[in-house]
DNA sequence: AGTTTGACCTACG
DNA sequence: TCGTAGGCCAAAC
């Protein structure tokens, strides 16, 4: 029991985890590669989300951010559309553009995991 | 089938 | 704190 999900391929399950984050919560990379059952994948789970640019998929891109805490979007010509879109959702971010992960990783399941103890 | 690509990650200096 | 180097593995060509 508890086994990791091994229905679809890497991208369905990617996909999946990443229309259940809730907003101003964030996942990264390695977690949601790690979470679909492939740890050490998170190359390719960010090769999933590039391909949502692609198209309109409907799914909250902008809540998946690298390990660092920062925005990988940057790089790609889409300036700081996705820690703007954070932002707006209540993702407070440092003057170094980073956010602390403690306090905004989501972690699905039960929240009874890492609770955000106190927003203050 | 083999090669190349990447919205990455960790380690090291 | 920042830059560089190597590793990682699914999907595209």
């Amino acid at each position: 029991m508890s086994s990791p999900p091994t229905e679809g391929t890497f991208r369905e399950r990617v996909l999946a985890l990443v229309a259940r984050i809730p907003p101003g919560r964030v996942m990264t990379y390695g977690q949601l590669a790690l979470l679909a059952g492939q740890p050490g994948a998170a190359r390719q789970a960010g090769y999933v989300m590039n391909a949502l640019m692609d198209g309109d998929s409907g799914l909250p891109w902008q809540r998946v951010i690298n390990a660092q805490g920062r925005v990988s979007t940057h790089k790609l010509g889409f300036g700081d559309l996705q820690e703007g879109l954070l932002r707006a959702e209540g993702v407070e971010f440092g003057a170094s553009g980073r956010c602390d992960l403690a306090r905004w990783q989501w972690w699905p399941g039960g929240e009874a995991h890492s609770p955000p103890t106190r927003l203050r």
